[in-house]
RNA sequence: GCCCUCGUAGCUCAGGGGAUAGAGCAUCGGUUUCCUAAACCGGUGGUCGCAGGUUCGAAUCCUGCCGGGGGUACCA
């Protein structure tokens, strides 16, 4: 039940009766939940404008709309407040009504949405060639809750991982296996013998970039150091006051950028001492002067078609994906479909020709390019050796997708550094081929270290996912012991099941701690954070569920029984009263998830619930209620409470556990 | 240079036209013969980066500036 939905709906209806058609939608869009409490639990907004549309006092305005809105039986009479806010509140027998249905619903009254629209949801993405790390936690995690909510509230959904199997990387590791393999360690372990690989490759291959930047590193110094000279030489007696503080500006700049050109410099060059003091490495990368260009050379021989090549990577392939597919089973994620980038190999030349037989590409140095009017860079499709880009398999996978399942939307569940890229590639495809399909960048930002600067190992290594998930699971699992030995409770959790409990709430605080802020931010990653025992975290949410079924347990209630009595809701206490409304909003959160794809809503939502249970916990005893009659209606709280936050949970891939 | 983003309490972050700007941490104080104290209740703490503008009403929308981050022709 949208209680909101229904009352903005309402609200339109009175509103055409006194508001032209034209300003009428917007206007019932102002109804919304109440700011607070003492106003209600929802507030409709709209008076103040349309007086100020119809010439007429607002108060005036309210009155009329009060009296001719029909809130058919869902709230008691509205009040007129301040300047003409209408304020609703909640019948409570209809409340109880919604509730009471809800207990005996699965879908705890969420229904489907009317109109079902067909999604493509294109998240994770993680190289297959290295192994996932702390970069791959947001778009897996995010774009997940999305697929989950979108088809949980009736969406037709398809997800797709479109793996990067074809590039670069997997030149690197051909690379690596002909020259560095270590025989025994590849058949005994050979993804992590094609993770050391990869690792050794890209090392060497940093190590010769490192040399080839160093000079250019050294003049662009040198040009900052004397751009700041120039400035210093400026004869600035003769300046006006707004030249002065100009020069002022442009001198601290001129400053700041040499200071981070030097930077930069001296971490190169310690960075390069570093590896030169590493005669074992040096001496590897000397006999492999050319690996920068064999590389490339691999991964051509791969794309067109060479034997070996092609051989190796049908050898890589399984393992690797299996060690992915390893860590998406720990995160409980899954896909419809995992298309990666080798899927679109053969459509690409069919792509780009169609691009320049419609004129929409054109040659320019070289490169076959698109160029949009509004982007002061071209979008290039084709590289001037002749290789294919990113754009031009994006642009492939767009056709594909479109022809497969003709969604309604697709989302890239992506980070922020490529929305430039989005926008051109969104550009492109509506005067191509999906006019009035809604592409969507599903943008989010940068997960940080406590510097302030992107999570980083303390000797700089990004941090791999695996790792990342193990540090976590062991520090909820000293938590969890720790507890245990705490208080006893006469209910001793064995090894096993604090291991699971670990498990589940080291990986889910990780989730939750991702999907509680808002994807455009970037937000610090800290363990004491994320597995805090207070606060809006997924240990809190664990607990506060756990709570709940706890008096389940100690009362031996059986709550299926329960729910088939007939037995029912009263709502007699305000902390009652305010877990029921808050229960009732359930689909109001999802809604919110949806309007601009922020699973932080939905977490929102399910702290808020939490918050209202754990009041209601405090205040209004269950099993030792008065009476049999309040005890029954307070388990069916309990029990509704426990259902919702677990349903929440799980549609932002979070399972719960019943004892903690 | 241009484009995109962010700037809210000491810290980490919500709130994205409505009434007195919220939460957690930190800090100060209170609550356990009582269903999980891994909890709850209360206090302290804010010129919502700055300056204009739009509006009955701006943390929220617009413009400019300041500051952080990111991007900007053959990587993905």
């Amino acid at each position: 039940m949208n209680v909101l939905a229904r009352l903005r709906r309402q609200m339109l209806v009175a509103l055409r009766e006194i508001a032209p058609e034209a300003e009428v939608a917007p206007l019932a869009e102002m109804v919304t939940t109440a700011q607070d409490a003492r106003f209600g639990d929802y507030q409709a907004n709209c008076a103040m404008p349309l007086g100020k549309l119809l010439k007429r006092p607002p108060r005036d305005v309210a009155a009329e709309l009060v009296a001719k809105l029909d809130t058919q039986g869902m709230c008691h009479p509205a009040e007129i407040a301040g300047p003409g806010f209408i304020n609703l509140k909640l019948n409570d027998a209809w409340l109880t009504a919604q509730l009471q249905a809800a207990v005996a619903d699965p879908r705890l009254t969420v229904t489907p949405v009317e109109q079902p629209r067909t999604y493509v949801i294109d998240y994770s993405a993680p190289n297959v060639a290295k192994p996932m790390h702390v970069g791959h936690i947001r778009s897996t995690v995010i774009g997940d809750a999305l697929y989950r909510v979108l088809k949980f509230i009736g969406h037709r959904v398809i997800s797709d991982n479109h793996l990067g199997d074809w590039g670069t990387q997997f030149g690197m590791i051909i690379y690596g296996y002909k020259h560095f393999r270590d025989e025994s360690a590849y058949q005994d372990k050979p993804v992590d013998e094609l993770s050391r690989l990869y690792r050794l490759v890209h090392r060497i291959i940093a190590y010769y970039e490192g040399r080839d930047e160093l000079p250019i590193l050294e003049t662009k110094v040198a040009a900052a150091k004397e751009a700041c000279e120039k400035l210093d030489r400026v004869a600035s007696d003769k300046l006006d006051k707004d030249a002065l503080k100009k020069l002022d500006k442009d001198k601290k700049r001129a400053q700041d950028n040499a200071a981070s050109v030097a930077g930069e410099w001296n971490a190169l060059q310690s960075k390069l001492a570093a590896e030169e003091a590493d005669a074992a490495f040096i001496d590897l990368a000397r006999k492999h002067a050319t690996i920068q260009t064999a590389v490339l050379t691999e991964t051509a021989k791969l794309h067109a078609g060479d034997a070996e090549n092609h051989r190796l990577w049908q050898e890589f392939m399984p393992p690797c994906l299996s060690a992915i597919e390893e860590v998406y089973r720990r995160l409980g994620v899954t896909f419809d479909v995992t298309l990666g980038e080798s899927f679109y190999h053969p459509r690409l030349a069919e792509v780009v020709d169609d691009l320049a037989k419609r004129g929409l590409a054109r040659e320019s140095d070289g490169a076959l390019c698109v160029f949009l009017e509004k982007f002061a860079a071209p979008m290039i499709v084709r590289k001037k050796d002749g290789a294919f880009l990113y754009a031009t398999t994006d642009l492939a996978t767009i056709r594909y997708r479109m022809q497969t399942w003709q969604p309604d939307a697709i989302l890239y569940v992506v980070d922020h550094r490529q929305s430039f890229h989005f926008e051109q590639l969104f550009a492109l495809a509506q005067i191509w081929d999906c006019a009035g399909v809604e592409l969507r960048h599903i943008s989010f930002g940068t997960v940080l270290g406590k510097d302030g600067k992107p999570y980083k190992t303390r000797s700089g290594d990004t941090v791999g996912l695996t790792g990342l998930l193990d540090e976590a699971v062991s520090r909820a699992r000293k938590i969890v012991d720790d507890a245990e030995k705490g208080a006893p409770r006469g209910q001793e959790l064995n090894h096993e099941a604090r291991a699971h409990i670990a498990e589940v709430v080291g990986i889910s605080a990780i989730k939750y701690a991702d999907l509680t802020h808002d994807r455009n931010s970037d937000y610090e990653f800290s363990y004491d954070k994320m597995l805090a025992m207070y606060g809006n975290t997924a240990t809190y949410m664990q607990y506060a569920y756990a709570r709940v079924r706890s008096i389940f347990r100690r009362g031996e209630i059986d709550v299926d029984a329960l729910r088939q009595s007939g037995a029912k809701l009263v709502l007699v206490e305000p902390a009652e009263r305010a877990l029921a409304r808050q229960l009732l909003r359930l689909e109001e959160a999802l809604e919110q998830t949806v309007a601009d794809y922020r699973p932080n809503m939905l977490t929102a939502y399910l702290f808020d619930l939490a918050d209202a249970y754990s009041t209601f916990f405090e205040q209004c005893p269950v099993l030792k209620a008065d009476s049999p009659t309040t005890r029954d209606s307070r388990l069916l709280l309990c029990d509704l409470t426990a259902r919702t936050i677990r349903q929440g949970l799980e549609l932002l891939g979070i399972p719960v556990v019943e004892q903690m």
